[in-house]
DNA sequence: GACGTATGTAACAAATATAGTTACAAATCC
DNA sequence: GGATTTGTAACTATATTTGTTACATACGTC
């Protein structure tokens, strides 16, 4: 990995959570990222495939919630987001010739799948709604 | 992440923990990898930082594994060639002057290290010498 | 000591991924 | 109809990763 998607779904997960019912414009969105819009309703537009926000075009439009955040897991939203593995395979083929050269794929993907799967449980633990709380809870510290 | 890293460096260390006491030249690890020399001697290179393998320049000279492959752990191969974070904050600071712009880094980085923990817990689990049983059971299988 | 073979490493090239930007059509509200 | 916003393509910029070339240095052998 290393990519900021998760960062700022989340993010902006939690911008929309705080203004249920609201319309954010991905421009408002971005102001409070520090990205460009654009970057923002491409982002969007892949949670809204998911069924997580809907758009809407034209003026008073913008991007609103669907779903409660106590039921959104940073897991789904990581999914969605960053799909594929998080260990990659060799880049060219190993040797098949060589002994582990033809089975080490095969043996390592089970591993990986479970790491994967630890860094997911977790992942799986914590909502939308908890992270606004942290954040909310933050802000009052202050 | 999605760099092959980590599955090149168990690869090699594989090869190594197979042929303890001989010597492996650059060249014959990158024949079974199917890359560059250069490419093995980078990579080793770190290893050999952490103790893990020691070289040896001129002729029938090579790579050495200094240590047993059953007390090396996937985790530890990890944290080497792959120092640093799994998930990446925002590329620019967000917005200080909107509450959550300015809460949400602070907010995440417990959640992320959390998850992060998990990944390495699995890691953590496996030994190269597991590995190579994986590998040598499914080379006798065929 | 000369020679052959390795490593060590810098420097560069290529490929890929990520993020930022511009531009403009389509949608929607007033 | 006009103003505003999304949808998306196209392009640029940047960073990371991997591959490659080149050559100095190390070391065993004759």
């Amino acid at each position: 990995m290393v990519n900021s998607r998760l960062t700022v779904a989340i993010h902006v997960l939690c911008l929309l959570a705080c203004q249920r019912g609201d319309h954010l414009t991905s421009e408002c969105i971005a102001g409070s990222v520090n990205t460009n819009p654009v970057v923002i309703r491409r982002l969007l537009a892949t949670l809204r495939k998911a069924g997580l926000v809907r758009s809407q075009g034209g003026a008073a439009g913008g991007w609103e919630l669907l779903r409660g955040p106590e039921s959104i897991t940073l897991l789904e939203v990581y999914k969605y987001v960053n799909p594929g593995a998080v260990f990659a395979m060799h880049n060219k083929t190993p040797n098949p010739r060589c002994l582990i050269g033809k089975n080490i794929q095969r043996g390592l993907v089970g591993y990986f799948m479970q790491a994967q799967a630890g860094l997911e449980r977790e992942l799986g633990k914590v909502t939308i709604a908890q992270v606004l709380g942290d954040v909310m809870a933050g802000a009052k510290a202050d």
